[in-house]
DNA sequence: ATGACCTAACTTTTAGGA
């Protein structure tokens, strides 16, 4: 089964791509990011039709996550557990069933960007990082198959950038943030791209700007983290390039990971 | 050449993205 997560930059913005890619790849699993929308404005009706269940945690104009799922949907949490006061919709998390009965828990996620370095923004994507980090060890106890797949805003190495030298300052490389994803990783997790692949300079994100795409100026910031029972079963990793130069694309691709 | 974009919103400019 494929598990895949993509940042749609507005899922309205971006519904025949997203509709086209869906028809295309039929992964099982999507985590999507940045929908932009409220929950009633999430196009159910023409996801829903193409087989996927759809759980929403949207919220007006930023931010917002979903699962879609051909399998059965359970187990909903919204948000992260300790979110009381925190109006950023950026976690959502559930459980899907497969057909031969095993179950594997699944999480869309949308860490905050966090620049300008200095400010609160970077603050604030720091302390998520640890509230995730708490949870995460929750989850690791239960010994389960888990998949955390998003938008971690986290280029990890040097490598998966095209100029560190440009990316020193920003929230997205600074070692406070690579720390936080090391730290994560460091409970027992398995970027699944690293564990399949690992060549350098293979991006998920290519900005809008100054001709980004056509130069592959790009980062990888989009990820699968596995628990072991999930790594265990981790057959191919894919990221979907070619959408990027398709028409009205977001500045995201999908990336996704098979599991046997 | 150090340029160049995209999206949502009570829009005619701003905030946010990365």
């Amino acid at each position: 089964m494929w598990v895949a997560c993509w940042n749609v930059n507005s899922v309205n913005a971006r519904l025949a791509n997203v509709l086209a890619w869906l028809n295309e790849a039929s992964p099982d699993v999507v985590c999507l990011q940045e929908l932009k929308c409220e929950d009633h404005k999430f196009p159910h009706e023409e996801i829903e039709a193409l087989g996927y269940n759809c759980l929403v945690h949207g919220q007006k104009s930023y931010n917002g996550v979903a699962i879609l799922s051909k399998l059965p949907i359970e187990e909903v949490r919204r948000g992260l557990p300790d979110g009381e006061g925190d109006e950023q919709a950026r976690y959502l998390e559930a459980v899907v069933s497969r057909p031969d009965g095993s179950a594997i828990r699944v999480a869309s996620l949308y860490c905050p960007n966090g620049n300008p370095v200095g400010t609160e923004k970077f603050t604030y994507k720091l302390a998520w990082m640890e509230r995730l980090q708490a949870h995460v060890q929750g989850l690791l106890a239960l010994e389960e198959p888990l998949v955390l797949a998003g938008d971690w805003n986290i280029i990890p190495r040097e490598e998966d950038c095209w100029d560190p030298a440009v990316w020193s300052g920003d929230a997205l490389f600074r070692p406070e943030s690579r720390a936080s994803w090391r730290r994560l990783l460091n409970l027992g997790l398995t970027d699944a791209f690293m564990a399949m692949d690992g060549a350098g300079h293979t991006y998920t994100f290519w900005d809008y700007q100054a001709g980004a795409w056509p130069k592959d100026h790009g980062i990888r910031i989009d990820h699968l983290a596995c628990s072991p029972q999930a790594a265990d079963r981790l057959a191919e990793v894919k990221i979907w390039r070619a959408v990027r130069g398709n028409e009205k694309a977001s500045d995201h691709v999908p990336v996704g990971a098979r599991f046997s």
